[in-house]
DNA sequence: GTTCGTGCAAATACTTTGCACGTAT
DNA sequence: ATACGTGCAAAGTATTTGCACGAAC
């Protein structure tokens, strides 16, 4: 269906998310495994019902419970994060430091959101020109956000 | 509490307000006059619960399930858009063209969002590289949206 | 008088939680 | 043995909808 994510780490992803997961003293399960897989094979963000599509497709087992639980912890040990786009379904992607930075094309129809890149010369003025805003603003800024809203081209 | 908006019709927004409720063949009532006071009086996007709260304060009568279908034929006529933050609370604010274009400042921690605005010279830049690749990938723009995330001055 | 707006309460959708059991250290 | 992970079903929370009544054209 969608070809692989071209990520930053082409290869041991699982090796950096094992690393992030003994420093902050939690276990890579099977199931997390399992979660860090399918996303890793998504070139966009996944929402829970692809995600447990996914893994069933693959002959896994894995309870809605659970997924929404290791999202929580896949979170908060850094190797995932969550999505928002113009509807109320959360999706996931792995974090912006493994996939590499990137930007979103949010489709305002059907909510779905594919992954774009931006040159590296305007994401850097991007970035020094928001520092200074944040700053002057008392805001301790630790990332940017920047989507593309419009039509994705099934929606026309 | 929040100083006024400093918008870009200094005034009369009820009458652009008007105009596009007319173009639309949508009554502009009362209650719906009343949420786009409220709005265009605060500083930041707003949640329902705080929309409700303004509105009662003001010795108005708004029933939460009135607010929510009138925030959906405001959004359909233009006059105001849903902002996404870092929860699942919606939140809304006076359309781009009517608030004039700006981004958020949106809090990891408590999810409250301050209006923000960038140079212009950034602005464009960054517009005419969107376009660009918006174009590269058969995605129809309408806007873009550019939030800086971390932490309020409240939340450290 | 017919179409549209409103309030109330019930329903829905997504997400979270309690509990009993299984797995890893 | 003890702490953590998992599945199931129940509970929560934000939002949407059906219905009867009221207001606007």
């Amino acid at each position: 269906m969608a070809k692989k994510h071209p990520n930053k780490l082409s290869g041991d992803v699982h090796g950096e998310v094992a690393r992030r997961f003994i420093k902050h003293d939690q276990r890579y399960t099977s199931q997390r495994r399992l979660i860090v897989t399918v996303l890793s094979a998504s070139d966009r963000p996944l929402m829970i019902q692809q995600m447990l599509k996914r893994s069933s497709d693959a002959k896994k087992v894995l309870a809605q419970s659970s997924l929404y639980r290791n999202l929580v912890v896949l979170e908060a040990v850094g190797v995932v994060q969550r999505i928002f786009s113009t509807d109320d379904v959360a999706r996931y992607e792995l974090n912006d430091d493994i996939l590499g930075h990137h930007h979103h094309l949010v489709c305002s129809k059907c909510g779905d959101i594919r992954d774009v890149r931006i040159p590296d010369s305007i994401e850097s003025s991007l970035d020094s020109t928001l520092t200074k805003i944040a700053k002057h603003s008392g805001f301790q800024l630790d990332q940017h956000r920047l989507d593309l809203i419009g039509r994705c081209s099934r929606c026309v």
